[in-house]
DNA sequence: CCAAAAGTGTTCATGGTACACCCATGG
DNA sequence: CCATGGGTGTACCATGAACACTTTTGG
């Protein structure tokens, strides 16, 4: 019969977002609402099929820019999720799909808050609907990954700006791990790794002894992915 | 034009053999001979390209079986290898395949050695030709793979028999990490993780003490792979 | 008795955790 | 002067590395 296997390339993005009202940054992601069947009007993770020449985070790349203007600062294979079932279409009982999962890291500013739309939604990770497929799985799995790296990697650099104090990036970590860390033994353990790189400025205006500023340690890798780099 | 993807599976599959000279176990696994075109001849990666209604860990699990009448004891996913000019041949341009890898560890007994043909070789992990497309990264990713989860999971048990001493144990981990470990500590991080079970049989015969035997708790997971179990 | 591996005990360095305490700023 | 977070010091505990030592077998 007219058995075919479709190709797919998705992505679950995560950025840092003020919580609406407590205003303390949680984890966001977009997602984009499906215009056809299967699962027509569901909400789904952003991707699409792989074009016939382009490499895998390519597509990956290209599908973050399209859905969030954005250009991502750590991306990374997250699975293949092939299941024959996973995608299955009533109208179209043969058909079946492999996504190509990537996950990554964008530092979403102000403009990025612009490309919202009726299609095209940032939600926050800890509440997300109902979504097409096996997506919230997927995302499950992302947070997963994204929590073990946040302990051994400094990805959380990717999160940030530029520059930052130690309380910042300590709280990006209690936020993705979802637990306080104390700031005095952070503060040392970061030291240690040699991945932040003291600035002579200083965070003020806060009604407290003003902060000192940071910035990350390029020549460090933000996680080491073995014999792979960007394959 | 003719573009068109062609999705294959592919397994890295290891086994402990014993070296021919020094009879000592090392990693040792199975490659194909190549009959077509591109690079035929050349060995490669046993796999093939993904049935319809086939599920990707099952496409694994049956090429590793049709290439080496086996079941593995341990699969996981490695990686999806997608680059456009990765298995190019000039007879077809246009034509692409992404590959979905996964990695195996199986127990290779002596029934297993007779599976071998002009067309299927097992070759020491660290002694692999020159191989088709990109499999030569693909083995030398599989590894490292292999060699992280050996310092943080039980993998190590999908190598062994039923039952075996602490010396074998010990010896499958100085195997694969390509170190020596101190056996009285060795001896006490095992215990202390419950992963080994002590029967009241000994291994004897040898020219020394008697080593008890153990066995593999089996509540414990291999290795944790997160919110997926078999996806 | 000797060689060799099995198995136990002990010491030391390291890294993480808990927590007391001082510092510098805005209000 | 006080509340608040920035930043330092230190004691404690768990873990792992190093290594001395005893035990039990085959030859």
């Amino acid at each position: 019969m007219g058995e075919s296997i479709t190709l797919a390339v998705s992505t679950v993005i995560f950025a840092l977002r003020p919580h609406p009202e407590s205003q303390h940054p949680v984890l966001w992601l977009p997602l984009v609402r499906r215009v056809r069947s299967p699962h027509k009007g569901l909400w789904a993770l952003p991707g699409g099929p792989l074009g016939t020449t382009e490499d895998l985070a390519a597509s990956a790349r290209r599908n973050l820019h399209e859905t969030t203007q954005l250009t991502p600062r750590y991306l990374e294979q997250l699975y293949a999720f092939g299941r024959p079932d996973r995608s299955h279409d009533q109208t179209m009982p043969d058909d079946r799909t492999v996504s190509i999962v990537y996950w990554a890291l964008v530092h979403a500013d102000v403009a990025s808050a612009g490309v919202e739309s009726d299609n095209v939604r940032w939600f926050p990770a800890d509440d997300v609907p109902d979504l097409a497929f096996d997506h919230n799985q997927i995302i499950e799995y992302a947070l997963w990954r994204l929590r073990n790296k946040m302990e051994y990697s400094r990805i959380a650099a990717a999160l940030l700006g530029e520059t930052f104090t130690l309380s910042e990036l300590r709280e990006v970590h209690e936020v993705v791990l979802e637990r306080t860390l104390d700031p005095a033994n952070f503060r040392r353990q970061i030291e240690a790794t040699g991945q932040v790189v003291a600035t002579d400025e200083f965070r003020t205006g806060r009604r407290h002894r003003p902060a000192r500023l940071y910035r990350h340690n390029h020549s460090i890798e933000l996680a080491d992915n073995g014999p792979l780099t960007g394959r």
